[in-house]
DNA sequence: ATTAGGG
DNA sequence: CCCTAAT
């Protein structure tokens, strides 16, 4: 059997990663070929075709892969999130889901899935054994639905996995997964193909795979959370997101957890309604059956009105479509709630009591949240309390051909043209440049100005709340502005803006043509939201223009992981080729556009040469800006020097304290 | 479009 | 980081 993984990136489709067979067996050891599971990497074009990674692709992932040391393991870089999503067969042949936010906090992420890991897995015994109960006492419903794009190409997936023996036992459940992340991070579909006995050969990955999405999720994740006592989740809580919760919610933290263990999409609804028995049973039923189908259900309701598809998915008969709805609506409440966590549980809870009809841009969101742990978003989610339905930026239109109804695209309404068209969305990508907008209506027209103006200051305060506390940024937005206004202003300011650069606009703001009506398979690509939004969305902080207007300024600080590529990249293309360094070796960081490497670069020589950076320590450096260790200094210099980039002040000075590795290219030194 | 430099 | 001039 083989499974294909596709990684589309958000923004219009443009592939991050792919890999083909032939690179598997460039980066794969043999036995790991001969592995009945078979990991191909496509792209998944728009219209969900699967298309063979080029060379290029290839050598992105290889990039990514070597930072990964290369497990069995397929990683997609979001690209703007850094968010890192992976696939890893552990020797033990079980399968585990990874989310991480950047490659930088890998480590951090897989010691703590570990620990996480270590703790379930005494659960997942439990769990098996639930599993086959309940597979012998109830026929699983194996319906699932796939997502769109793989069941639009791959029909073969979708009879597969109807084809799925729903009284077999657990393990031999053939599933396949299929995430799809609206976020920005972009989506992953995997769609497993029966090439040959699907259920013997397919079965063991399968029930991995099942098993593992399971774990949390499902039945048994659900009772283990549910086993355990506040104390118990706050700790798992804290596991899981390094960091203390106040939230006595335990129904919220559960789900919070389960979502993060499952790597969120995979959470079912089930997670949420626990305390209905019959709903957890069906749930359990449902995610034994596919993992897909949560992630279906909760694109549905990003639709508006998915419940009709949900219940499709959803093969459980017990379900009742208002079970079903509630429980998506929890969960995308919860989602919504998912990137405020840090303080306030007030708010949490009030969320969670809260039942609302969930927002594409919630669904946004829920994804967002998803993949970056949490990241407190600037205030779309609050200010869409207001007026929940119409999310100004964009509306997620997932495309489901699978499902007859045309009614299911979303669709957005214009209402920033006022000429209330409806428009299928595609993307949330930037509308126009905010800035430059302000800007000239400032300039342009006296009479808008006032509330232009005016505009620009809330901007303005929001962005400082941001950056300061996102609490503020929530609570306080009330959001009396005209939704125009917001529109124009707000939505957008997400990360276009670098990501355009960066990512070279090929989207540009594909909006999409105005469509009356789309037949449900329509070309638009659900994926290609730009999560990188909320990454970009942080720490910006807008400084004043002597021009009088305001400009935002990014500030992402660079990780170690990110120097040391540089460093690399340098020292391979030489200082100054940065658009060559990029493709290289940042092509996996959208943002990071070539001039930040160079400025980064700068910085770094100074540093590097800078009166012995590192003995005063504390003195200079308290603020949090990590030291830049010597080591790394020191290779920069090394770089530096070969290429006759040595500062003009320090030359040697501080050369000669380096060490020997200097000398080796030793002409430079005055002393010598 | 990419670079180098200044701010 | 952002912006702009120079290539």
């Amino acid at each position: 059997m083989e499974t294909v993984i596709g990684i589309v990136d958000n923004d219009d489709g443009k592939l991050e990663d792919s890999r083909v067979d032939r690179s598997n067996s460039a980066l794969f050891s043999p036995k790991q070929i001969s592995n009945p599971v078979v990991y191909k990497l496509v792209r998944v074009e728009g219209d969900g075709r699967l298309v063979p990674a080029t060379d290029d692709e290839v050598m992105e992932v290889e990039d990514f892969l070597e930072y990964e040391n290369s497990d069995m393991r397929v990683v997609a870089d979001t690209g703007q999130s850094l968010e890192c999503i992976s696939i890893e067969r552990s020797s033990s042949g079980k399968l585990r889901l990874e989310c991480s936010e950047g490659v930088s906090q890998l480590g951090t992420s897989e010691a703590d899935l570990g620990k996480l890991n270590a703790k379930f897995q005494i659960l997942q015994k439990v769990k098996q054994e639930e599993k086959l109960r309940l597979s012998s006492r109830s026929p699983v419903h194996s319906h699932v639905q796939i997502d769109s794009q793989c069941s639009a190409d791959n029909p073969v997936i979708s009879e597969k996995v109807r084809s799925k023996n729903p009284y077999q036992e657990a393990p031999s459940i053939a599933s396949s997964l299929n995430y799809s992340h609206s976020n920005q991070s972009g989506s992953i579909d995997q769609c497993s193909r029966p090439s040959e006995g699907v259920i013997e050969s397919g079965s063991s990955a399968s029930a991995v795979n099942s098993a593992l999405t399971h774990d949390f999720s499902m039945t048994d994740g659900e009772i283990c959370l549910d086993k355990l006592s506040i104390k118990e989740l706050h700790e798992l809580f804290k596991v899981t997101f390094g960091r203390e919760t106040t939230v006595k919610d335990k129904q919220w933290l559960r789900r919070r957890i389960a979502m993060s263990l499952t790597n969120s999409c995979d959470v079912s609804a089930s997670t949420f309604t626990v305390k209905d028995n019959k709903i957890t049973k069906k749930c359990e039923e449902e995610c034994s059956g596919n993992v897909s189908a949560a992630t279906v259900i909760s694109v549905e309701n990003m639709d508006g009105e998915g419940d009709v598809k949900y219940k499709d998915s959803c093969a459980v008969e017990d379900c009742g479509v208002d079970d079903n709805q509630v429980a998506s609506e929890t969960r995308l409440e919860n989602l919504n709630t998912e990137h405020e966590l840090d303080e306030d549980q007030q708010r949490e809870e009030r969320a969670a009591k809260r039942m609302r009809k969930p927002t594409k841009r919630y669904i946004e969101e829920l994804s967002e949240n998803e993949s970056r742990e949490h990241n407190p978003r600037s205030s779309s989610s609050n200010k869409n309390t207001g007026h929940s339905h119409v999310t100004p930026t964009s509306d997620i239109r997932p495309a489901k051909n699978a499902l007859p109804e045309v009614r299911t695209f979303v669709t957005r309404l214009d209402s920033l043209g006022g000429s209330g068209v409806q428009i299928p969305c595609v993307s949330r990508v930037r509308r126009s440049r905010p800035r430059k907008n302000i800007t000239s209506l400032m300039k342009f027209h006296p009479t808008g100005m006032v509330e232009t103006a005016k505009l620009g200051n809330k901007v303005v305060r929001d962005h400082g709340s941001d950056a300061g506390s996102v609490i503020q940024d929530k609570v306080s937005k009330p959001s009396s502005m005209p939704e125009k206004i917001h529109q124009s202003v707000r939505p957008t300011e997400s990360a276009s803006d670098r990501m355009s650069k960066s990512t070279s606009e090929s989207g540009k703001e594909k909006q999409c043509p105005v469509i009356g009506t789309t037949g449900p398979r329509q070309e638009t690509k659900p994926k290609k939201i730009d999560t990188s939004s909320c990454t970009e969305e942080r720490n910006i902080v807008t400084v004043p223009t002597a021009k009088g207007g305001m400009r935002r300024k990014h500030h992402r600080a660079w990780t170690l992981v990110e120097v040391m590529k540089l460093i690399d990249g340098v020292s391979r293309c030489g200082p100054g080729r940065w658009s060559e360094i990029k493709r290289l070796s940042f092509s996996s960081h959208s943002h990071r556009t070539s001039v930040d490497l160079k400025d980064k670069w700068r910085n770094l020589l100074k540093a590097s040469f800078a009166p012995t950076p590192a003995d005063d320590g504390m003195n200079s450096r308290k603020h949090g800006t990590a030291p830049i260790p010597e080591p790394i200094l020191v290779r920069v210099r090394e770089l530096a020097e070969i290429n006759s980039q040595v500062p003009p002040n320090f030359s040697s000075s501080k050369l000669t304290t380096t060490g020997g590795t200097v000398n080796m290219h030793g002409d430079k030194l005055g002393y010598l």
